[in-house]
DNA sequence: CATGAATGAGCATTCATTCAT
DNA sequence: TATGAATGAATGCTCATTCAT
C-alpha cells in the first residue's frame, strides 16, 4: 500500500475502536439501570449518541453487546487493585482493605452492575459464572493469599484461607449492602462503612489471631 | 337428576380462590425464572393452565400480579419460624439456625426469589424495600433478640445486635450463597453447610462469648 | 305432558319482558355515550344491572342488541306526534312544529342517537336507512301532508310538498343544531331556538305563501 | 455502476414525506369507511401498503394519526374557494355557490368526514369542534361576508348574516344530504342538486331581496 | 332463566434486527 | 463505515361470546 490518500477511508475493524468504546459507555449505562430486558436498542443508541444501525456494526446482537460490557466490567472490577501488602499487620491491612472493598460495593453503580448480572444469571449462566470467577472469586483469592502470608507470618491461624476470607468480606457489608441493594436504604456514609469494617476486624481477629 | 339443589355452594371470586392461588403458582415459576421483563403473560397463562384472558380477572395488570406473588413470598419466608429459645446456649442455638437459616436461602427457588426481587429493585423501589424489611430485616430482628437474650443471661457481650445478628447470618453464607446466585456453583451440600455454618459459630463466639 | 306444576318456571321468551326492557334501556345509554364500537358488553351489562350471560339469553350479539334499540327508537321518536293542525293557519303551526321539532332535535340524548346512527351507517346500511325512513323521512312526510292541506286551503302555493318541508325543518335547524352535534356550542336555549324558527317561518312563508 | 454520487439527495423524515402522505391517504379511507374505533392499526397499514411498525415511526399513536387526518381534511375542506365576487348578482351567486357547496359535502368521501367527525365529536370534542369551526363555521362566514356586501349593495336585506347564510346552505342540502348520509339514498346527481338548489335560491330572495 | 368465570382472537403498541443508501 | 427507515414478531391487555352451574 503505498498510496497515502486514501479513497476510502480504512475502518479500523479493531476491537477497541473509539466508537466500540463509546456504544459500550452508553449501553453499560442503560443496562446498569433498566436491566438486560428493560434496556431497548433505540435507548442503548441514544445514549451512546450512534445510530442504531451502528450499534450493529460493532455487536452481532443485544446479547453479545451485553456480555462484552460484562466482561469488560469484569476485567475493571476485578483489575482494581487493593493495597493487600503481605508483609502489613492484619488489623491495618484488613481496615483499609475492607474500606476500600465497600467503597467499591457501594459505589452508585458498582451495585446497579452486581443486581443486574445476577438478574439475568438464570437466563446466561456463564455471564453470572464469569462474573463470580473473575470479580468476586478473584478478590477473594487475593484476600485468601493475604491471609495465607499472614499465616506464615505466624500472625493468624486459619485452616480455610478462602473460606475465612469470604467471612471477612462479608461481614464488611453487613447491615449495609442489603439495604442498599434492595433500595431499602440509600448508600451508606464512610463513617458508618468504618464502623461495620471495625467491627468485622475485630471479630476476624478475635477467632484468627494466633494465641500467644 | 335426583336434586337441582345443590349440597354445597362453591365460593368464587375470592381472594383465595384456588385459581388465584393457581396462577399464582404458575406466574411465581415464570417470574422466578425469567425475571419480570423476560416474563411473558402468555408464558405465565401456559404455566398456570390458564387462558390469558383469565389472568386479568383475577389480577389488574402483570404489575400487580407480580406485587402480589413478592407479597406471598414476603409472607411465606418471613413465616418461617426458626427455633430461637432464648434460654437455649449460644452454641447449639446459632448452629440449628444457621442450618435452618442456609436451608431456605439455597433450596431451589429461594434463590430465584431473592434475585428476582433483586433484579427488579431498581424499578421498583417499593417492591425491593418491602421484600428487605419482611424477610431479610425480619429474620435479622429475630435473631438480634435472641442475642440480646444471650446477653442478658452473661452468655455473650454484644453492643450492636443488629450488626452482630448481621454478620452471623452473612457468615453463614460464606463461599456458598454468591457462587450459587450467581450460577458459578450448584446448591450446597448438607455437609458444606454444616462446616460453613460451624466455622460461623466458632468465630462469632471467639468474638462474643462472654470472658470470664 | 299433563303436569300442571312444572319442575322448572318457564321463560316467557316474549320480547316484551320487564327484564329485555331494561338491558334495552341500559345499553341505550352506553350505546349513545360510546358508540357501537366503543360500548362494551361489559359496561351494557352493568348499566343494565343484569349479568352479561343474561344480555345473551335476549339478544343473540351485540350488532343485533344494538339493532334492537335504534328500532326501538325509531318508533319512539316516530310515534312523537306534532300538533299539525290541517286546519291551523301556517304561521301559527309552522311556529309550534318548528319548536317542538327542535326540541327533540336537540335534548340531550336525541343528538347522541342522530349522532351514533349515523356514524354506523357506512358499516350497517340497514340501520341507516330504517332511522332516516321512520324518523326523518316520517317527519318530513307529515309536515309535508300539512302543506299540502294549506295549499289546498289556497294559504300556500308550492309545487314539491316534500322540499318545501325539509326546506322548514332544516332552517329551523340553522345555527343550532350543527354547532350542538359537533360539541362547539352547547344545547340552544329556548329563546334561541325561537328566533331561529321565527325567521325560518318568515323566509318561508314569504316564499310559499299564496299571492292575494 | 457508473456513479456512486447520486444525483439527487432524497429528502426523509420530513413532515411532508411522501410516506407520511401514504400512511395518511391509507389511514383516512379505513377511518371514514370504519370509524375511529372500527379502523385497526392493521388494516390502515395494510391499506396504506406499509407495516404496522412504520405506522408509529411517523405517528405517536392511533389518536394522533386520526387527528392528523382530520386537520388535513379541515385544511382542505377550508381551502376550497367558493366564487363569491362581492360585485356579483345574488341570484347567480348564490346558485353556483350552491351547487359547488353541494359538489363538496355529496362528494363520495365528503359525507364521510363529516359522519366520522360527527361520530367521535363526543369523545374527542376538540376534534368536533376544530372541523365544525375550521370547516362548516369557516364557509358560513364567507357566504355571510357575501350577504353583507350585497345588503351594501342594497340588493338584499338581511339583519342576521350569519343565519341567513346557513339558511341558504341549509336549504341546498334538502332532501339531498341526508338520506345520502344515512345510506337511504344514492349520491345525488347534478341535476338533482340543480333542481333543489334553484328552490333555495328562490325562497332565499323571496325573503332577503329589497323591495323596490 | 340467570350467572359470572373462562376463553382466545384481536387490539394498539414496542422493539430487535435488517438493509439500501 | 454509518445511517435511520422499515419490518414483523411479540408484548400487555380487552372484549364479545360461551357454558357449567
Amino acid at each position: 500500500m503505498v498510496s497515502s490518500i486514501p479513497l476510502a477511508i480504512v475502518p479500523t475493524g479493531e476491537d477497541d475502536s473509539a466508537k466500540r468504546h463509546q456504544i459500550m459507555d452508553g449501553a453499560r449505562r442503560v443496562f446498569m439501570d433498566l436491566g438486560f430486558d428493560g434496556a431497548s436498542m433505540n435507548e442503548i443508541a441514544r445514549a451512546a449518541g450512534v445510530s442504531k444501525g451502528t450499534l450493529y456494526v460493532y455487536f452481532a446482537d443485544k446479547h453479545s453487546l451485553f456480555e462484552s460490557i460484562v466482561e469488560r466490567e469484569c476485567l475493571r472490577q476485578g483489575k482494581v487493585s487493593f493495597n493487600l501488602d503481605p508483609a502489613g499487620a492484619a488489623e491495618t491491612v484488613l481496615r483499609d482493605f475492607g474500606r476500600a472493598y465497600m467503597e467499591i460495593v457501594c459505589r452508585p453503580d458498582g451495585g446497579s452492575a452486581v443486581r443486574t448480572v445476577m438478574a439475568i444469571a438464570e437466563r446466561m449462566p456463564d455471564v453470572g459464572r464469569r462474573f463470580y470467577d473473575r470479580v468476586i472469586a478473584h478478590t477473594n483469592q487475593r484476600l485468601a493469599d493475604y491471609l495465607r502470608a499472614r499465616v506464615k507470618a505466624k500472625e493468624l491461624v486459619i485452616d480455610d484461607y478462602e473460606l475465612a476470607a469470604m467471612q471477612f468480606m462479608l461481614m464488611c457489608q453487613a447491615t449495609l449492602f442489603q439495604p442498599y441493594i434492595f433500595q431499602a436504604k440509600p448508600v451508606p456514609t464512610s463513617e458508618q462503612v468504618a464502623a461495620v469494617v471495625d467491627s468485622a476486624v475485630r471479630l476476624f481477629l478475635a477467632g484468627y489471631r494466633a494465641k500467644p
